[in-house]
DNA sequence: TAAACATATGAACATATGTTCATATATCAA
DNA sequence: TTGATATATGAACATATGTTCATATGTTTA
């Protein structure tokens, strides 16, 4: 890779930036995170949790969903760890994982309602 | 909306936080920049323009895709306002547009790897 | 002006994904 | 145990999306 060929603002050292990018697993799990993150169901599911925990059927019916399309989101969401699950009798209690998805949240939020 | 409904631990005002949701249009907004970020290519393109502005060339050369990709990645993430361009001369140079996606970026960078 | 270089973009195809439908499992109430 | 409630999940279909291919536009050099 020679850098030298770009006459080219601030592209004096390619090889360098190349070698600092994130590993190959790291942005494959990126990806996953935000696409996740792409569906309208899942990200009102994340600001809705982020005001508290809440039962499938709470969520269900606040966002007048199917109980499949909630579960199937929830399933997603659970295994890319942004969201955890804890039983409570015949409930299944869903909360934030921790606090970068809330900073995730915020971040993306205030990128458009800034720009908007 | 009877929240009454749900014997499930801090569903009592249910009502309060769907109206403390975003917009439908901030929702959409974010799930369009979401939509931008699960794609490995374009991750790499942000990751690669974090460390400092780069042409188009530079970018193809650094990732070894095809001119045809990466233009056709930027030109989502300048439509969403991820990335913005200048001209010099033949060179489009590309740049992250502000600190959001910054942060987005580094948000999601520490919850990947912290998890791992 | 002609050739080479840098970038953009529409069409098309193959793959990925969200929702619905049907059904399964588990818990609680009677 | 029976019925009702709460949640999970596989299959299938319709839609969305990334890449490639072909081609167009604009800039620089000779």
């Amino acid at each position: 890779m020679d850098d030298s060929e770009h006459i080219c603002a601030d592209s004096t050292c390619l090889g360098d930036r190349v070698r600092h990018l994130p590993s190959e697993d790291s942005i494959y799990s990126m990806c996953r995170i935000f696409n996740a993150l792409q569906c309208t169901t899942r990200l009102k599911i994340l600001f809705l949790l982020l005001q508290g925990d809440l039962c499938v059927k709470a969520i269900e019916d606040a966002l007048g969903l199917t109980q499949s399309a909630i579960s199937h989101s929830l399933k997603n969401l659970r295994q890319l760890d942004l969201v955890r699950v804890r039983k409570e009798g015949r409930f299944a209690v869903y909360y934030i994982a921790d606090q970068h998805v809330e900073l995730l949240m915020s971040m993306c939020r205030e990128h458009v309602e800034e720009v908007k």
